[in-house]
DNA sequence: CTTGACTCCGACGCGACGTCGGAGTTTTGA
DNA sequence: TCAAAACTCCGACGTCGCGTCGGAGTCAAG
């Protein structure tokens, strides 16, 4: 037998052949006078409990031990298993995550769940606020941890919907901010938000506090991205709802 | 934040940060006067979009367009999805094998289905027949192909365990036949063995014709291991029960 | 005697990092 | 204040199971 029909008779490629040689798994056969290898049929028989057993998974550095020590492969069939399970578990994950992601339309690098929390393509959001939003998502999702992202949602999804669609214009308004907005729209937008995100903070305030260190992160993004009206704005909404909150802390 | 800060945050080795350097995934952040990097909160967030494509199976090279084309992933997410249950396919196909393979108590490396054609442990048969053994089951299992080895296991299977119970002791005769056997206990073999089998040849008669490479493979395979004697008894045996089968044909 | 199919060998490529070694840097504690 | 510990840098090779390429030689047929 030629290389090319040893390697299709055990359904592996002639690669394969000179790989097994070269890791000293498959014995050289004698070579005709040209050098070409002329293999037998206890080649062939080789190369299948090589095939049979990676088809198990085996990897090749473990196979001289397992072809001549048939008690030794016990463990290793357990421990393959246990691998293939794990492995199967991982892959199913993934395909639930993807699954998530299409039911949601949501882009594939924030958690599907926090999907509720993004504007609308019809808002007219500024492209720059637009990726302001995303990426604050993508840090919040992460840095929640797992299952936050599944929380938070639940916040917003237990509330009426009626409040979610209130708040939606004013955090239009808030995206469109910039130096030249009058002096009294920008202090309309930070009462009508305030009264409009108490709701929520209340709701909030009975979850733990929040990781000292995330929020740093996130504030480090809003002084990064927003403009200084913009964070100014934020920072006084964000405070004046923790007051109400805290009406007791001086 | 420095590099172990920030993989730390991420959920990944500093590695793995250098690596997404090196491949002009992530961006090279500043560095301290020592050399150090100096990451931000905008790393992280590159960081994290990264990991969570990288977790639905997305490849590092495709990363580039996906990152900045939210519509080229709705393709990529169809593929991925096929792929994690090709392989949930075939990791699965892996373990039930391992699961048939424990249950059966046979070597990794031959079919399962096949388990039925070995001797007996306790049979006594010399070490150099049992790898004969072996090897033809190895052979005869890749050579059927496709739930070939489950047919044939299925005659065996099928015929009354008595019938498997008389032809052990034969098989057994005949594995340690050698030079010094003599005369008479070779023919009684030969008739025993004979008329042992025909019933399962009976049986086989109904089926195709086996493949003519496969049957050469297989008489080499004898050739090279048995002893001249064993080759003879074989080669008879075999003879007097295509006879009896086909007795039309001279 | 050419043509085409096949074989040989060496060497690099893949994918996503792990690991090692040696040199420099920053932080910590005595 | 200064040394030890912890951390970071970079380059380069290793992993796993082959695929792929290139150039040279070999074999069977026309």
């Amino acid at each position: 037998m030629l290389s090319s029909e040893l390697a299709e008779l055990a359904g592996v490629t002639v690669r394969t052949l000179r790989h097994y040689h070269q890791i000293g798994l498959l014995p050289e056969p004698p070579r005709s006078i040209g050098g070409y290898r002329r293999y037998d049929v206890s080649d062939l028989v080789r190369l299948l409990r090589i095939t049979r057993s990676t088809a198990l998974g085996v990897p090749l550095s473990a196979l001289p031990a397992v072809l001549d020590d048939p008690a030794a492969v016990e463990e290793l069939l357990d421990e393959l298993d246990r691998q293939a399970a794990a492995e199967i578990e991982r892959l199913n994950a993934r395909r639930a995550d993807i699954a998530a992601l299409r039911s949601s339309g949501s882009p594939p690098d924030l958690p599907p769940e926090l999907s509720v929390l993004r504007s609308a393509p019809e808002a007219g959001v500024p492209e720059e606020m637009a990726r302001y939003e995303h990426e604050q998502l993508v840090l919040i999702g992460h840095l929640l941890g797992e299952g936050g992202p599944a929380e938070l949602a639940a916040l917003f999804e237990g509330a009426d919907r009626e409040m979610i669609e209130r708040l939606e214009p004013l955090t239009a308004r808030f995206y469109v901010l910039g130096p030249d907005t009058p002096e009294d729209e920008v202090a309309s937008l930070i009462d009508d938000w305030t009264t409009g995100l108490a709701p929520l903070s209340e709701r909030l305030a009975g979850t733990p506090e929040p990781d000292p260190k995330a929020s740093a992160l996130l504030d480090e993004l809003n002084e990064q991205t927003l403009t200084p009206v913009q964070h100014r704005v934020l920072r006084r909404v964000l405070r004046r709802l923790e007051h109400e909150q805290r009406p007791a802390e001086p």
